[in-house]
Parts: C-alpha cells; structure tokens; sequence
RNA sequence: GCGGGCGUGGCGGAACGGUAGACGCAACGGACUUAAAAUCCGUAGGACCGAAAGGCCCAUGGGGGUUCGAGUCCCUCCGCCCGCACCA
C-alpha cells in the first residue's frame, strides 16, 4: 500500500477547494451565522509559528462550524501600515508599498499552503487606499460626533521612532516598540475621545460571558474606575488648590497638602522661587529616566504656602511640590494623610510630618493605636476627628461629603484611570489625518469629496523625522472653507486605528460606505476571536471603543465587537549554544542520544531551556519549512494536540514526527480497509465486537462534538486517538458495515483538523463528495449511552474491587452486589458495615 | 507592593467532589526483516509480600481542615509564571 502523500494530496484539495469556491460566504444564507476570526497578522513577510496556530485554531473551529450548518465568516486580510516597513524602506531604498505588497503576497501563498477554510474574496490590506480613505471617513464622522479632537498635550516621546505614543504604548517608562526611554514634549495632537465611554466600557466587560476572567480583569484596572470627592483647600496667599480624595474620612488625619510638580500652581510659584524651579526640573527627568533607578524614593519641597484645613481655618497645613503626585490623575493635588496611606506615610516620615491615626481598627484603643512601619488601611471607627468620632469609614465619608457639599465647596465625582486615546504618528507609513490646517480658518476637516487622501508614491525616507512632512508639494493644499492655501494634517493615525474596526470591514469588504450597516447587523459580532494574549488591553479596548463610535456614527447596532474570545498560548523550543556562547538554529543543530551538535561541524552545543519563540534567541522553527516535509495536516494536528489551546506549546522534532506516523495511520486504516459495502449502505443490527465499535464510535463523536464546541481541541485529538486505536483493534473479520461507520465517522471528525488527509480518505471510502461540504455527523443516544457500568467499590474510601451492573440498576442489588464482593469482605474482616453510599452509576462506598 | 494564574509519571497532559495518570511523546520487550527504517503486538508511578494469580501500603508542591469520599472545596506555607505598578 501507498504511504500516503502529503504533497500531492494537499495541493490537489487545496486546488479543489479553490475551484469549487467551498469556502466563499454569502451574506444572504437561511443558515445560522458564526463569525471565526483570527487577530490579523502584521506582513513582516514570513508566516511564523504563531500564526500557525493561531490559524489552525480559527480555521479548526470554522470548518466544524461550518460542517454543523452554519454560514461560516472566515475571512484574512493584513495589518499592513506600521514601522518597519519605514524601515525597510529606509536601509534597502525599497518603496514601502511594495516591500509590504511583495510580504502578503508571500504570506498568503504561505497561508494557502495551510489549507485554511478562508473566503479569499473578501482580503484587504489597511494599506489599500479604499480600505484607509474610508477610515479618514470615520474618522470624520467620528469628529462630527466629538469622538475626536485636537488638543495640546503632554506627550511620550519615543526619539527612536521618532514618534509621539500613546499612554498604552509605553511600558515601564519606554517605547513599546524601540524599548527606547520615553521623553515628554508638549505638542498639538489628535485624540480620540475614548473616555467618553469610560464607565460603559467597564460596565460592559461583566455582560463578556465568553472572555477570559483574566482579560476583563486587566482590562477593568486598565480603565481604573474609583468614587471619590473633589473639595479645595484656601490658601495662604488668597488662591485655592482642588484636591481628590476617596479616603475622605481621614479628613482629621491630613498632615499635608501636596502638588504635582506639574501643577499649575507649583509652576506659577517656581518663576519666583528658583529652587521650586530646580526642584520641578529635577522630579521631571526622574519622571522617565531615572524612574527605574529611584523609583520608590519620595521627594519634596516645601513651598512655604500653608492649606486651611477645610473644617479649621486655624488648622494649618504645609503646602508642598511632591514627585509622587500626578498631574494626570485627579487634580493633580492631594492631601496627605500618613497614618492611612503608604505613600503619605512614607513621605511624612521623610520630612518629619504628623502621623494621627483616624481610623481605629475593631478592638483597638483610640488612645494607645499607634502606626509604624506600615499604615492602617482596614475597616474601623473613627477617632480624633471631632463630629466624625465613632462612626464607620463609610458614614464619615458620607458626612464628610455632604458637609463641604453644603457649603458648595466639594462634590462626589468618579475618576477614571483611562485617559484619551493619542491617536497622531509623527509617520510617513500610514493613513493620512484628513484635516487641513488654514491660517484664516484654522483647523479645517477635508471634504469628503476628496477622500481617500492618499498617500504619495515618492516619499524619501532617509529624511529624519516624518517623511511626509519633509515632502516637497504633497502637505500644499488649499482650504476647503476659504480656498485659500492651507497645510495638510501630515500627521497619520496611530495603526491600532487601523486594527479597531477591520473586523466589520470583513463584513462587506466592497461596500461603498465604511461599513455596511446591514452586513454588520447580521455578522457582528465576531462569534469567536482568536489571538495572542498580548492584546488584551491596547487593540482589545480600542475596537470595543471604536464599536460604541461605529453605533454613534449609525453604522452598527451593536457595543460589543467580540462575542467571544479565545487568548492562546505561545509557542515555544528548546534554546541552543555553541563553545562561544553563540545562540544557534534548530536548524543548524542535530540531535543524538539527548544530546545536541552543530550539524555542519560536529562540536557539540548547550541545550537550554524551553522558551518563546524569538529571533534574539534563535531558536524559531518556520512554519513553511516544516509543511515543505511533512505537509500542512501534520503540522495542523500538532498545533492542536496535547497542550490546551491557552497553555503555551513546546515544539518537538519528536512530537511532531508522531504527528506525521498518526496521520499515516489513518491513511492506513482507511485504504487497508477490504470488502466495504458502498457508501450509504444500510448498517443492520450488530452485536459482539461490532456492536461495541459502533459505541465507542458514537462515544467518540459525541466527544469529540462538546470538545470542539468549548475549543479543548487537545482532548478532541485525544478522543480520536482513541476511536483510531478502538478501529486498529477490531477484528477483520469484524461486521463491515459498522467497520465503514466507524471509518466515515473517524474522516469526518478529523475534517476540521487535517482537512487535506479527510478528503483524501473520504474519496478512498469511496465518496463523491467532500468532507468541507459535508454535513458533521450526529451521535446516536442509544449507542453513547452505556447498557453495563463498572463501578467502583470502596470501603473507607479505599478501592476494594470493581462491579458490573446494569445502566441505573436499582440501589439495593447494587448494594447487595458490593458487599457480596471477596475484596469488601476482606477488607471488612468480619466488621458490620456502618453505612453504605451508594451514587448510582457512580460508585459504593462502604463505611466500616 | 497590588491583582491574577499555576504546581499530577521521564515529558506534554486526562480526570461532573466518586476506580488518579485517559490520549500522545520518549523508553523497554517481542514479532516481521539478511539488516535497518517503517509497521504490528505487548510492558510500564513507587515500595513491600507472593512462584504466580493476586494482595497491601504510599503517591497529584508541604501542612492542616470540610466530607462516606479531595488532584478537585476551605485555611496556611513554599515554589514558579503573568499582568499592573507612586492612580490619592
């Protein structure tokens, strides 16, 4: 017999697919919609290893999907703005636009190869003019709606890229593409008004059933919402100074007053106190430098004001400059109450300041409670604190509120974390801003009669700074308003825009507006979302913001673009060393007896440790060159073997040689098959040997249906195994018809995983047909459910023997079967029995 | 520091509170073969008793608890991983 051919075979199915259009979506069905999507790859130029399974798991689900009877949208495009094609362009002088054309048109060979289930006619890139002039029309429709705004802003400045980021692109102080130490600069730029959403994007996450705890938690704290009081302290020199507090309550605790250093009022009294001024200077570069370094250690200065206490004007407080406040939470100003906050306590201890604890906890004795090294942050009565002694934290809080609000000097607010989302690049390689800069007119949005504003073919990249900017004619325009000459934007949009609403894009990929509003109302939203836990927070926040906008704007119906979402694991592979330390390839490394060689020389290398995939460790596998040898099936069912889909996947030379013996012996098992009745032939009653297979066949679909159903595809693989060992281990003499069901069911139940290796088995057993276009067979109850049972028989809670018994055989003869047993007896050794459990279908046990 | 998750054979991992280790990888023994590969059959957590059949004890990071019964629930300690990090 024919070892099975994984080549030929693939590309043989790949080319019918394709022929008979099996995976292209209409969007008028009477069937059940299911939206499967797979976060969009970014055309670096190869497909890597995550992808791979990425893809796997989407196109799994989708063609299982599609098999149940749905109308699968299954579709791919690229997240083709961004850096390194500048870069690119940049150091080879290639145009950007052709290096990143030539990247897709690789990658989607490459995914072809796959086999992926995918409606190739609905494939943009973010880069193709009609996909990014339609998002310049949202984008003004987002303005028209005040989703959008300019503003002058502190900003992080990444001097690498050479960019402005958003607050969410800087991590531990540093661009989160460069790793460069991030600066602040002050400039005009554009916004999207993202916390006018705040409170419903928090609300919301509770309704995201099909999310992972763990992304809505980070997602919640991301958006960091707390209740709380804005009230102002007069000062000494006749101003007043807001403050926000959530602790309010220990109001009579407060030992200072203290400003950010980028207060207004810190920077109005540093022009006449150099030192502030010095002071101010010095917080900002330990503000993102130094950060790392001093981190923990508070400062400050004291300005010489003083702060009447709210409920004292003769109670006066230091007003101070400290680095640990921020202006862009709250007020930018505070008071300190040590005994109860750490930080508070921290500095207080520092600079000499009062401790009073206000807070007494339960049992404690107002008198004696002393704070120390750490505050007290708990539950607990009032004390020290005048009309608030002997209340609750919470009842303080509330009198407090209500006495300053009386004299109108306070009011309950809710702050949020969040802020608004810095949409400007300092970018060449992306989708223009459709505004227009007019000296008479000012700020001017371009008319939608121009868009797209393209971008133009001759930019020259090796300028520094932003290429569009440095470009000779194409920022010169004139004034949609006043016809006069007017400056383009030639700031582009952040490429997370691009990637906030392609998924309703997909929807109607050729529609003439932005979106299809009835394309959307049917899809969205997506069923099923695929991807990398990386995006939790940043794409994830701003497509459920840009969803709420799509609905603003009367595009969609919907808030929520993801239904459910599915984060999977990474990939990872042993790491390799050579004499000199060097990283070394799996590719360039040969293994013996557990131990590993360079291939080329012999000398041996250092096997380290598993980890994620990278290019800095060399330890990357590619995808292409594995389905070169071993064909897209074997890699498919390796992607989803073993390891949970969340669990991050270790990749084996090993594992995936299994891989390849499985996918022979299926092939095997199918074409060794001898004297089959035809397709759809009658399978008459059976019993013995065979009637037995056709259960473990039915118990294997209807396994193998609830895995897939809840994405556990590593126990889907496994309970095909287990139907491929139960069909190796039938007789041969075994009744031929259920030996076809078994068969059939077996090619039909591995479709969605190895696709290519099904088709081919299919037309072996004789079919017309195609497994993509067939329907996903049904579990017959009366053969899943099980006629005898073994259960277990313990006594103490010790295993003492095993008993046969009927399916829901009455308590009594089950009970009576146990204590019959030789091991309970032995076990019991003449003792009565105390009690007897019994859980029918489940187990006895017996207590002694 | 705060928040979350995880800890089961040599490895990846199974296990509605109910026979722990399904299934796979690696390993070992056997068959086929001149040989190897491939394939097929079989063995397998650990200790002890037994010639064997089998018996018996210990095992899910450590300790405690709830329960007839705990890998699973609760408390506590240890270890590892991830996220956020001066958010008032």
């Amino acid at each position: 017999m024919a070892r099975y051919n994984a080549k030929d075979s693939e590309s043989r199915w790949q080319a019918v697919w394709a022929e008979r259009r099996s995976f292209a979506t209409p969007n008028d069905s009477a069937r059940p919609k299911c939206y499967v999507l797979e976060m969009f790859p970014y055309p670096s130029g190869n497909i890597h290893m995550g992808h791979a399974r990425n893809y796997t798991m989407g196109d799994c689900l989708a063609r299982f999907r599609r098999a149940q009877g749905y109308n699968v949208l299954h579709p791919m495009g690229w997240d083709a703005f961004g850096l390194p094609a500048e870069n690119a362009a940049r150091d080879k002088g290639v145009n950007p636009r052709a290096w990143v054309e030539s990247n897709i048109a690789n990658m989607r060979a490459q995914l072809k190869l796959m086999g992926l289930a995918i409606d190739w006619s609905r494939e943009f890139a973010t880069c193709d003019p009609a996909y990014y002039g339609r998002q310049q029309k949202l984008f003004l429709d987002f303005y028209k709606l005040g989703l959008v705004y300019r503003s002058e802003a502190d900003v992080n400045w990444d001097p690498i890229d050479q960019t402005v980021l958003a607050n969410e692109q800087v991590i531990d102080g540093r661009g989160w593409r460069s790793g460069a130490v991030v600066e602040r600069r002050k400039l005009s730029q554009w916004f999207f008004r993202i916390t006018a959403f705040s409170d419903d994007l928090l609300a919301a996450l509770d309704g995201l059933e099909r999310w992972p705890e763990k992304v809505r938690l980070m997602q919640k704290n991301w958006i960091g919402r707390s209740e709380g009081l804005r009230f102002f302290f007069a000062l000494s020199n006749g101003e007043s100074v807001e403050v926000f507090s959530t602790r309010p309550d220990t109001l009579f605790g407060a030992s200072f007053v203290a400003l950010s250093p980028d207060h207004p009022l810190a920077e109005e009294l540093a022009k006449s106190d150099p030192e502030l001024a010095r002071f101010i200077e010095e917080c900002r570069r330990t503000g993102t430098a130094e950060a790392e370094i001093e981190k923990a250690e508070k400062r400050g200065y004291d300005t010489g004001l003083k702060a009447d206490h709210p409920f004292d004007p003769d109670w006066k407080l230091p007003v101070m400059v400290a680095n640990f406040v921020l202006m862009g939470y709250g007020t930018g100003a505070i008071f300190g109450c040590p005994a109860h906050d750490a930080r508070d306590l921290e500095f207080a201890r520092k600079y000499d300041l009062p401790v009073l604890p206000v807070v007494i906890p339960e049992g404690q004795d107002p008198r004696s409670f002393r704070i120390a090294d750490e505050p007290y942050v708990g539950p607990g009565r009032l004390a020290n604190s005048r009309f608030l002694d002997g209340m609750s934290v919470e009842q303080a809080q509330d009198e407090v509120a209500k006495r300053l609000e009386a004299g109108g000097r306070a009011r309950r607010t809710v702050q949020y974390r969040l802020r608004d989302w810095l949409a400007s690049r300092q970018r060449a390689w992306g989708c223009p801003i459709p505004m227009i800069h007019c000296p008479g007119c000012g700020v001017t949005p371009a008319r939608e009669a121009d868009l797209p504003i393209m971008l133009p073919d001759d930019l020259d990249f090796s300028v520094h700074g932003n290429p569009l900017d440095s470009h000779p004619t194409w920022k010169h325009t004139t004034c949609p308003s006043c016809g006069g000459k007017a400056l383009r934007e030639t700031d582009t949009l952040d490429t997370f825009v691009d990637s906030s609403w392609y998924f309703a894009r997909f929807c109607d990929a050729r529609a003439e507006g932005p979106v299809n509003p009835e394309a959307l109302d049917y899809w969205l939203p997506v069923d099923q979302y695929i991807g990398g836990i990386e995006h939790a927070i940043l794409h994830l926040l701003y497509a459920r913001f840009f969803t709420r906008g799509l609905k603003k704007a009367g595009y969609a119906k919907i808030d929520e673009p993801f239904a459910g979402l599915f984060t999977q694991g990474m990939i990872c592979h042993e790491t390799y060393r050579d004499d000199d330390g060097e990283w070394r390839e799996p590719s360039e490394v040969e293994k013996r007896d557990g131990k590993a060689f360079l291939k080329d020389t012999g000398a041996p290398v250092v096997i380290g440790p598993s980890e994620k995939m990278s290019k800095s460790k060399k330890n990357t596998v590619a995808p292409s060159a594995f389905v070169d040898v071993y064909g897209a099936d074997a890699m498919r069912w390796f992607m989803l073997s073993d390891t949970p889909p969340e669990r991050d996947i270790e990749w084996t030379e090993s594992g995936v040689e299994g891989c390849w013996r499985f996918i022979q012996r299926v092939h095997r098992l199918v074409t060794e098959a001898r004297d089959l009745p035809p397709p759809g032939a009658p399978i008459g009653p059976v019993k013995g040997a065979a009637l037995e297979l056709r259960r473990a066949t039915h118990r294997a679909i209807a396994a193998v249906t609830e895995d897939l159903d809840t994405l556990r595809f590593n126990r889907a693989v496994a309970q095909i195994y287990a139907l491929a060992n139960e069909i190796g281990g039938a007789q041969g003499d075994i009744d031929r018809a259920a030996l076809r069901e078994a068969l059939e069911a077996l090619v039909l139940l591995i479709g969605p995983m190895t696709p290519h290796l099904a088709e081919t088995c299919w037309e072996a057993l004789g079919h017309t047909t195609l497994v993509a276009e067939s329907d996903w067979p049904k579990a017959d109850p009366a053969l899943v459910r099980r006629d005898t049972i073994t259960i277990a028989v313990q006594v103490n809670g010790k295993l003492r023997g095993t008993l046969e018994v009927a399916n829901g055989a009455a308590e009594d003869s089950v009970r009576a079967g146990a204590l019959a047993l030789e091991g309970v007896s032995r076990a019991l050794d003449g003792r009565a029995p105390k009690r007897v459990i019994v859980v029918p279908n489940r187990i006895v046990n017996i207590v002694a």
